[in-house]
DNA sequence: TAATATTACCTTTTT
DNA sequence: GGTAATATTA
């Protein structure tokens, strides 16, 4: 034997898996048995360590694969989890459960639903749904919707659900009129939920917890099964999801989780940052360890996030450094409106694409409101410049991607009422309110399927013979696909299902532009089954489920976060919430104003230092070049207003900062106006009075930012006013600027 | 019952 | 400004 120090075969890969990780990183992957909580910072690294980690388990022989079980929030995280835990260990990552919460959930719960009472092809409602089936309890109970929005009391039962309490532990202890309607409304839709064989995205969490709670063989079982967990974004679990973790670590404790409690922003969610501030107490003999270098960003934006974040009062005591550099300062931009502030941010996209080398890809803008988008949408379309929108109106959220998946539901899980009310009349087939809450209330009262009820409208009590007639039609139409569904792949049947139920003719008859975008979209739906199809055929393992089942089960709990893309030449627009996790070499935060963000509703309730978690969150997605942005004036829901700069904006340090005051040129003014402006920002004190009023001459002449059209050349926008009344503007048609002279030019304002 | 006028209302939302 | 849920009418 020539090796004096035997080194077993697995020492290479071992070494492997931790070079290049600092010493703290090292740790956290080299843990052993026992809870670990690692408090990683933005940009510290932590895909890496929990990854690294996972591979490290398995390599050393103290786990095997199907022992574990990694947890994320995202499909989009899991996916890049499991992706990058292959590339370390190979092909036996897939005996590994890398998912989402809901989705493991929904897999125990597929194997169990029946200990539970509920049918093994259970649907599961997304909000919408579950929003439908509240309000149907509110008009069962005769709640007036008026007085208590059937939001608030879905939003009420979610947040029970979220402390774990069912109907009954409700209705214990509520202590006020609101809370005895909730609690009246929560236990009829818990009941209506389990007729239907339905869940709701909240229960998939709780009934999982109550399947553990219930049966402590199932509850060994998985305990066995899944011996060493890992979870990342800790800090926005909330109860349910803290004691279902609880429940499987069991006695073993063997449970690593990741987060950042600085990046707390999802409480409205009932997310609870104390699983993460208290788990060394939760979690006896814890291992802490804190990721604190920074991977991603320059010195100057670590040291203005830090900054920020140091006036919340709550949280881990942690200090983000880097030996990247000090970097550019940070871009803090003044500008006179919405529109000059979209101007503005497309321009400097233009410059950073076209003059720095920056690629569209790694230049992102995030706002705190969806609807701040709209604005900055069509200056980006007149700067021609490529962007993709995420989140707002999402591809599985359209009505009609909606309508198609309840077809499926409804063959699936013949007592799923919600989805018979979303396709019993659409296409119109003349079945109205009446007909349809009928038949609800006949199966509500005998308990049947509405699938059986609708199969017999004679015995429906109240019922018209046009009725009867219109809702036989249907149900033959839906046997029809049902004795289809058992042979078909997902795509036929959904193709199927569009023609047979007449849902495609009464698209195309309406010959608008609108049905042809929703034939498109059903047509995308068609071709997301079709690749269902081919993967399950290519995977053809033993499966209990039928595809269809299958199918619905992953698409409900799919979102268009799945969708970011970052291979095409896109920038990328998005609120600050969907950012998290994300990163970008330009990133530009708009709308940093008193009202906007921080939102005006946060700082009533006394949420602001969640506010300032996302802006933490948003200074640190950006890698190199930060910007962010105000408007003096913005008109929010119809009317204009006047807003302060935020005071975000003032908690970072001067000597990091570039400000940026545009001023407007009016040009005729005589004298310049921009002094105001720039004390804006000077100071640290409260701003004046007088600084928030800009008086403004009406628009008798151009002003910088103003849209304009020429008779030859077409759209355009000042981007100038020069002495002697000389306009210089980009025209939409050609790219590049123009001067012109503003008294005999054909230039008028654009309406 | 369905198409159209009108009015109330507005965060964020991994699943 | 824009949606979505009501009221109104054909």
């Amino acid at each position: 034997m020539e090796n004096l120090a035997p080194i077993s075969p697995g020492a290479d890969a071992i070494e492997r898996l931790v070079q290049g990780l600092n010493p703290p990183q090292r740790r956290a992957v080299e843990h052993g048995e026992g809870p670990l909580l690692v408090i990683a910072g933005a940009g510290s690294g932590k895909t890496r360590v929990l990854t690294r980690r996972i591979a490290f388990l398995v390599a050393t022989g103290q786990a095997h694969p199907s022992e574990i079980l990694a947890i994320t929030f995202t499909n989009k995280a899991a996916q890049e989890m499991r992706n990058r835990v292959e590339e370390l260990v190979g092909g036996v990552s897939r005996l590994m459960w890398v998912m989402t919460f809901h989705s493991a959930c929904a897999r125990l719960l597929r194997a169990n639903a029946e200990r539970l009472g509920y049918k093994r092809s259970f649907t599961i409602y997304d909000q919408a749904d579950s929003l439908r089936m509240v309000k149907r309890c509110m008009e069962e109970n005769e709640v007036d919707p008026k007085r208590f929005t059937p939001r608030s009391i879905q939003a009420a039962i979610s947040g029970a659900k979220n402390r774990l309490e069912d109907s009954t532990d409700y209705a214990a202890q509520q202590s006020s009129y609101f809370e005895q309607v909730v609690s009246e409304v929560y236990s009829l839709y818990e009941r209506r939920m389990v007729e239907a064989s339905a869940m709701d995205f909240d229960d998939l969490l709780v009934r999982t917890v109550n399947l553990f709670e219930l049966f402590a063989d199932v509850r060994e079982r998985y305990q066995r099964t899944f011996r060493w967990l890992l979870v990342d974004e800790y800090q926005d679990t909330n109860r349910a999801q803290y004691r279902l973790l609880q429940l499987l670590a069991g006695e073993a404790q063997n449970l690593t989780v990741v987060g950042d409690d600085a990046q707390s922003i999802y409480s409205f969610r009932s997310a609870d940052v104390r699983n993460i501030l208290e788990f060394e107490h939760d979690f006896q003999g814890a291992e802490v360890v804190k990721l604190e270098q920074n991977y991603r960003s320059t010195g100057t934006i670590l040291d203005a996030a830090n900054a920020v974040i140091a006036n919340n009062t709550e949280q881990k005591q942690k200090n983000l450094w880097t030996d990247a550099g000090r970097g550019e300062p940070v871009v803090v931009a003044e500008l006179d409106d919405e529109h000059a502030e979209a101007r503005y941010v497309a321009g400097e996209i233009e410059r950073l694409v076209g003059d720095e080398d920056y690629s569209r890809d790694e230049v992102a803008v995030f706002y705190r409101m969806n609807a701040q988008s709209r604005v900055l949408e069509d200056t980006l379309v007149r700067y021609e410049v490529p962007y993709q929108v995420i989140g707002g109106t999402k591809f599985y959220e359209r009505a009609e991607v909606k309508d198609a998946i309840a077809y499926l539901s409804l063959l699936a899980n013949p007592a799923d009422a919600i989805s018979f009310t979303r396709v019993i009349n659409s296409p119109r087939r003349g079945i109205g309110r009446q007909t349809e809450s009928r038949i609800l209330s006949h199966t509500n009262t005998t308990g049947e399927e509405v699938w059986d009820v609708m199969s017999r409208p004679d015995v429906v009590p109240g019922l018209g013979s046009a009725a009867v007639k219109a809702v036989t039609r249907f149900a033959a139409v839906m046997a029809g696909l049902r004795d289809r569904a058992e042979g078909d792949s997902v795509a036929e049947l959904l193709e199927s299902v569009l023609h047979d139920t007449g849902y495609f003719d009464s698209l195309e008859a309406e010959r608008t532009l609108e049905a042809e975008g929703r034939m498109e979209n059903l047509q995308e739906l068609i071709g997301v089954a079709g690749e269902f199809d081919i993967n399950r055929k290519v995977e053809g393992e033993e499966r209990e489920d039928t595809p269809l089942e299958e199918f619905l089960a992953q698409i409900r709990l799919f979102t268009e976060q799945d969708g970011i893309r970052d291979t095409e030449s896109l920038i990328t627009l998005m609120s600050l919430h969907n950012a998290k996790g994300l990163e970008y070499d330009a990133a530009f935060i708009i709308g940093c104003e008193e009202g906007v963000f921080p939102h005006a509703r946060s700082v009533e309730e006394g949420n602001l230092e969640e506010e300032r978690r996302l802006a933490y969150v948003g200074v640190t997605r950006a890698k190199q070049r930060l910007y962010m942005t105000c408007a003096r004036r913005r008109s929010l829901h119809g009317t204009s207003g006047w807003n302060l700069p935020s005071r975000f904006l003032r908690e970072v340090p001067d000597e990091l900062v570039d400000h940026k005051a545009m001023a407007i040129q009016t040009g005729w003014q005589g004298g310049r106006s921009d002094g105001a402006a720039i004390r804006g920002f000077g100071g640290r004190g409260e701003l004046r009075a007088a600084d928030r009023v800009q008086p403004q001459t009406p628009e008798a002449e151009f002003r910088v930012g103003d849209d304009v059209v020429h008779a030859s050349f077409g759209e355009g926008v000042i981007t100038s006013v020069e002495p002697g009344s000389v306009v210089v503007v980009r025209f939409a048609s050609e790219g590049g600027e123009r001067k012109l002279m503003a008294d005999y030019a054909p230039l008028k304002k654009a309406s």
